[in-house]
DNA sequence: CGCGCCGATCAATCATAGCC
DNA sequence: CGGCTATGATTGATCGGCGC
């Protein structure tokens, strides 16, 4: 309800069955990182500006490491923006979470390097990781800890 | 490989589909509020009571439904007017309960 | 002026439900 | 009963807005 409110791109037919909103059109800037040459953005400019854009992730997908990880993972890790974190990864983070919620830059920069992952994903995760621990706050029940005491 | 296991123990995965009845309230909703179909949280919350969900799954279910919709433009595109005629002819599918706080976005 | 956070959403994916 | 599609849930990451 912020930025597509309604208002059909401009010439648009006005086929009263199926006109086209601005969300339909709403593109993300998907995460594709590495990759490589072509203007990323090219695809239908969705009604104005093309921010900035990639600049802030340019190679940093490392992922797909940990243990072995097959050629295959790691084609896949550099190809797709959705990084894939390791069970590793995944344990050692939650048990910072546990710990604090809310990290500190150098917690941060000190976990980032020791799970080989950006600063920004470690931001992001406890991100992610708070809003989640909230929403099962609310509806679900288990708080923050599963408290199994109960005899 | 087997770290994707580990989506595996996502044992909350054992999902249900909601009533018929469920959806076609949230298709209605869908559907007369195309041209910007995003319940406001007190329209979640309504409709979570209506249809007998959380209100997270309401909003799993516009999340899902607005991609979904986008991926096909020109094909379920067709079946939207089907429910927005359905609607328009059907007048008042449901009646009574006057739900004054389904607007998406309040101009 | 930039950075981290919040709240909502996106987009891709997982895993199962459900129909044939 | 197997295969395929529909669908609910999860989650890394983006977008806009806020406060500092």
């Amino acid at each position: 309800q912020h930025p597509g409110m309604h208002g059909i791109g401009p010439g648009q037919q006005q086929q009263p069955a199926l006109p086209t909103y601005k969300w339909m059109q709403v593109k993300r800037n998907v995460p594709k990182p590495a990759a490589s040459k072509v203007s990323p953005v090219s695809i239908a400019d969705y009604s104005s500006q093309t921010p900035n854009l990639e600049v802030q992730n340019p190679a940093t997908r490392n992922p797909c490491l940990g243990s072995n990880a097959s050629s295959l993972l790691s084609i896949n890790c550099l190809n797709t923006g959705r990084t894939n974190f390791t069970n590793k990864q995944l344990t050692e983070l939650e048990k910072e979470f546990h710990f604090n919620k809310y990290l500190t830059r150098a917690r941060r920069i000190e976990i980032a390097s020791a799970l080989q992952l950006n600063e920004t994903q470690v931001k992001i995760w406890f991100q992610n990781r708070r809003m989640k621990q909230k929403k099962r706050m609310k509806e679900g029940l288990i708080p923050p800890e599963p408290i199994i005491s109960t005899r | 490989v087997m770290i994707l296991r580990s989506r595996f123990l996502d044992a909350r995965r054992k999902r249900r589909n909601f009533s018929k009845q469920a959806s076609e309230i949230l298709n209605e909703y869908f559907y007369s509020h195309l041209s910007n179909p995003y319940p406001s949280e007190e329209a979640k919350e309504e409709l979570a009571r209506k249809c007998g969900i959380t209100v997270s799954q309401v909003s799993n279910w516009f999340g899902n439904k607005r991609i979904r919709y986008k991926k096909n433009i020109g094909k379920a595109q067709e079946e939207a007017n089907l429910y927005a005629a359905k609607k328009a002819a059907g007048a008042s599918p449901y009646s009574g309960t006057a739900t004054p706080m389904m607007s998406p976005a309040p101009q």
